[in-house]
Parts: structure tokens; sequence; C-alpha cells
RNA sequence: UGGGGCGUCGCCAAGCGGUAAGGCACCGGAUUUUGAUUCCGGCAUUCCCAGGUUCGAUCCCUGGCGCCCCAGCCA
């Protein structure tokens, strides 16, 4: 799959080499159900399953839900999806909430070990009691409690004898630690929440950095790839591992998680957008989720295409928003055909064209000639691209203008004679006349002209409100990502009929709006200036 | 001046002591029935800075500087 090496792969060559695991790669794929996969997530989904597929292991797709708090079945189903539609198939779908048993069983082996203790400290006094950055921390006053009534007292967390925020288990390692994670961190938190998949038959739960490492080590992971800011969590990660007398640990690798200009990756603003009702849902097309990646017209091949050419590496950066859009252009370039949609037209009448007669003219789907042709309707009457026209061209511009003439896509020489305005100088109409002589396909060599445009018969098109969105977000003056508020823009506009044949999952380009899907649609040629994707559900659908 | 990371072209990113890959962007030029695509060509004497070791350093050492992360009963 990837021609691609990384510093993780080079880590487990070296772990292959000297027989680590006895051969063996596995990782996992471990996203808490609280919001949907963003792009960001498609980057460790690439990491984590193509690095299993790149050395023959295997991989999981594993829900850490370990906080009922903020889950929901909703989200683990569209996790589900969003990883099958990137193309990714799990070697086995677990849920942490699956090993809570298991854990409460190692936590009491901790226990007994004497190094795991409840403590009655308040949430406050234990952030008081932590120290600070400088200062080490103090020993709660619970930390010499016997086993026995460690014991006696975590059993009775279980069975619900304590209301929430009461009692912690909390593991006895350094309060004077330099690393804040080791000063004595808390394992288990009371909270009398159903949990989406356990129900009510827990009220306490295992915290991130108790559970993650059991619930790799149960998976035989070999190698545990997380995002920088668990670096210093290592050492505890390592420490439940080592204590818990686990063979063959997993190791933790930590990489740099993704950053994208004008894009907020933040789970919580994505979330507070669609709870404000900012965007239309979780699958917004202007959302950098992956659901609204796909109503966008992304395809799962260009996704993985970006995350491969991006890399993988511990250096925190930003990548271009314009290599994503490279990654879907090209992608889309020799497996999409072409349609003709003028999006904020101009009426065009040509003069010396027979009055009522309609022809056909044939246009290539496609550059790639196995791709067909098809009949398009051409007529007197036509609708050309406002910006396809300039009444007082500009120099070096060659498209239409008074007195120029330019071929129109597969039919002919057309040359501007007149430009009809109202009062205020807005155009209505341009008057043009065609060269009979000129027809696409008949070989006409007698003159050349510079440009070609796209056209739409005016009465057999189809009228349809297109969606053009642009960034979510914007740089501000200070380089911060602040909401665009012209996102999304609406046209009136006109479509040859074919498109409105097109099926839900079906993407076309458009000749220099760049590419759409029907369902949603496109990006294009240009960012800077051809900024839009179309969107063509709302009209011709009904 | 607690600890942990990171600093190679505008943006990503290889490189791991032997004399700076690649991609995106950008700039030329050729083809072109859409100023697109395709196609050729250009684009870091230099790797945060300063010393040192070495025949030789982006890679090793020392000292600076800059940026990111950590004081949730979130993940």
């Amino acid at each position: 799959m990837s021609e691609n090496t990384n510093f993780i792969h080079a880590i487990i060559e070296k772990d292959l080499e000297n027989q680590t695991y006895g051969g063996r790669v596995s990782t996992r794929f471990p996203p808490e159900p609280n919001g949907y996969l963003h792009i960001g997530h498609a980057k460790s989904i690439c990491l984590n399953f193509g690095t299993a597929q790149k050395y023959n292991g295997q991989c999981n797709l594993r829900f850490d839900d370990t906080n009922p708090i903020k889950e929901d079945t909703e989200y683990v189903d569209s996790i589900e999806a969003d990883v099958r539609w990137l193309g990714f198939k799990w070697d086995n779908l677990f849920f942490a909430s699956d090993y809570f048993e298991r854990m409460y069983d190692c936590a009491v082996l901790l226990i007994k070990k004497g190094k795991a203790y409840v403590c009655d400290l308040t949430a406050d006094e234990i952030r008081a009691h932590r120290g600070t950055l400088t200062e080490a921390g103090r020993k709660s006053p619970y930390q010499d409690r016997s086993v026995a009534e460690n014991l006696d007292l975590f059993e009775r967390m279980r069975k619900g004898e304590f209301a929430d925020g009461e009692k912690v288990l909390r593991a006895k390692i350094d309060m004077a630690s330099p690393n804040i994670n080791m000063r004595d961190p808390v394992l288990y938190r009371i909270s009398h929440t159903d949990h989406h998949n356990t129900g009510d038959q827990w009220c306490i739960y295992p915290m991130y950095d108790y559970a993650h490492p059991i619930e790799d080590a149960i998976e035989k992971i070999t190698h545990s790839i997380c995002t920088l800011e668990f670096e210093d969590h290592r050492p505890l990660y390592d420490w439940v591992l080592t204590e818990l007398d686990w063979e063959q640990p997993p190791q933790q690798i930590e990489f740099a998680r993704l950053n994208i200009t004008n894009t907020v990756m933040s789970k919580r603003y994505l979330k507070a957008l669609v709870d404000e009702g900012t965007v239309d849902g979780w699958d917004d097309p202007r959302m950098p989720t992956i659901a609204g990646l796909r109503r966008r017209g992304y395809t799962p091949e260009a996704i993985r295409d970006f995350c491969e050419r991006i890399g993988v590496a511990k250096s925190n950066s930003t990548v271009e928003i314009g290599l994503l859009e490279h990654c879907i252009r090209e992608d889309l370039q020799d497996k999409v055909e072409s349609r003709m949609v003028v999006l904020d037209p101009i009426k065009v009448v040509i003069t010396n064209y027979p009055k009522d007669k309609t022809e056909y003219v044939e246009i290539e789907n496609s550059k790639d000639e196995t791709k067909g042709h098809r009949m398009v309707a051409f007529s007197g009457e036509l609708y050309v691209e406002r910006e396809d026209f300039m009444e007082v061209p500009t120099k070096g511009y060659f498209r239409l203008f008074p007195g120029n003439e330019v071929r129109f896509k597969g039919a002919y020489f057309i040359r501007c004679e007149e430009v009809i305005n109202d009062e205020q100088g807005n155009i209505l109409e341009l008057r043009c006349t065609y060269d009979p002589e000129t027809k696409s396909g008949t070989g006409f060599e007698g003159r050349k002209v510079k440009g070609t445009i796209h056209w739409v018969d005016a009465k057999t098109a189809v009228k349809i409100s297109a969606r053009a969105y642009s960034y979510l977000m914007i740089e501000d003056e200070k380089g911060e990502n602040v909401m665009n508020p012209d996102s999304i823009k609406t046209y009136a506009a006109y479509a040859e009929p074919s498109i409105a044949e097109s099926k839900a999952e079906d993407r076309f380009q458009f000749f220099r709006h760049g590419y759409f899907i029907a369902d949603a649609v496109l990006t294009t040629k240009d960012s800077k200036v051809f900024n839009r994707i179309v969107d063509l559900k709302s009209s011709w659908k009904k």
C-alpha cells in the first residue's frame, strides 16, 4: 500500500528484527464515541490500519468508552460507518467497557500489592495536594490505609454505597515526581451514570490512563499509537503494565496530530457548531468531519492519499488546506465526467441562428475517450457564465467581450456584437452571431480563437439551485481562525438536462468550477478564484 | 532555570558522520475545443544560533534561542 515509511515503521522494523513481540504487529484505532470522526482521525486511522497492513499485522477498532457522560451510540454507529467508508476493515471490534470486570480485578490486585488506595479527598483537595509545575505535591492523608480497608472501600464503591465524587481509587506512586501524571493519579471515579454499553451495571468507571494500557494489553496490541499530548503519560502507561506483571507489554508511541489551515479540528468546537445550529449537522459539507467531506464530494481514495502525503512525524505542524484540495482534484480528474453548468448566467441571443431551431451537438464526456460522448441541445438562446464576459476587457482577457469571437464548447465560433443594458447599466443580454462554418468536428481551420467557454441551452436547461461552499473558517488579522461569514452562497443556475438524471453519489467536473457530486458537491479548480463547492441537492431532486 | 517533546525550502517531509529525497505551492516553457488537464524545466552551497570533536557534521558534544504539551474525579 504505502511506499512512504516513517519513524514508527522504523521502530516496528527494529522490534520485528529483535523478535520483541514474536514477530507480531498489532495496532488499534481507539476513538471515544463522543462525536463524529474528522480528518484528523483519518490520519490516525490510516496510520494504524495502514501500518498493520504493511506488516501483515492486525488492527482493531476499539471504542474507548470509559466516560459514560460524554458517550452515545449515535457516535459509535457513525464511527463504524466512517471507518468502513474510508476503506478499512478491522480485525476485531471491541469496547473498552467490555473489559470493566477485568479492569476491576486488576485494580484489586494493585490494592493488594499496596500500589493503590481509596482516597476521600475532594476533587479540589486532590488538586491542592498535587502541587504545581515547580513544587512537589503532598501525600494524601488516606495514602496509608490498610490493604484490607482499601479492599473493603473499593468494593463498596462498586456496590454504589458512595455518592459521585465522594471517593476515588488512586495509584500510590510518587507525590514528588517531576511528572505530574505520576503524583498518585486517580484510577477510578464514582459516577452514577448509565453507560451506552453497560447500562447501570457500573457506577465506578476507570480513568483513561489506567484503562488504556490494560485495553491494549488484553488485545495483545504491540504498538499503541497516540498523539503527542500523551507523551507525559507514557511513564504511567508503563507503570500500570509493570505493576500488573504483564508479559510482552505494548509500547506507546506518539506522533503529532493533524492541523490544517482554515480548519478547526477541536471536537468540542465542532460539537458546538452542531448544537448551536451554526451548521446543518455533523455532515454539513463545510465541516471537516469524514461525513462532511463525504457530502462535499471527497472520495476515500483522496483522503487516504492526503494522509499518505502529509507524513507522520513528531513536530507540530499545520498542513495547507490546498494539499487536501489537490488530492481530491487529482483523484477525480480521471474518473469523473464533465458537464456544463452555468452558475451565474447571462443570456446570449444568437441573432443569425434560425428561429425555433434546435440542433444537437456532440460533446465528449471526458478526456478519457472510453467514457463516450453525449448529445447536447444548442439553439439561438443560451446562457453563459457572467465571468466569461467582460464589457470592457482587461488586458490579456481572451474570453467573450464586444467584438471578440470565442468557441462555444462543442459548437460554433460566436462573436459578441452588442450588449443590451438596462437603465442602471446592468447587462441584460448579449447579442451575438455565429459562423455555421465553424461547427465543431468539421475540421474548420479558417481562423483561430483564443478562448473556449461553456454554455447551456436556454430552452432545455434545467434550473437548479446551486450551493457554493467556501471555507468554514478564515484567518483574521491575527492569523486566528474565525467563522467565515460567507461560507455558503446560493446560485440560481442552469445545467444541461443530463445533470438531472445523476444519482446521489455521482460526481462530475464543471468546466472552470471544479467538481461536484450530486448530493453535495464540489471543489474548485483554483481555490483563490473559484473557491466553491456546489450542492445541487435541494433543486433537481424534487 | 519542574518535567516531557520539537526546530531541514512558503507548507508538509526524507535524511541517522561522507558532502541536502519527494510532495504541495510557486515561477518559466510546450501542447490544449474552457487561463483546466497533460508535459518538460526551475525552485535549500544549506539544515534555529554559537562554539567544539572529526579528514569530513543537518546528523556527535557543549552552550544558547524559539515553539508545543502537562497542575481533569476528560480522552
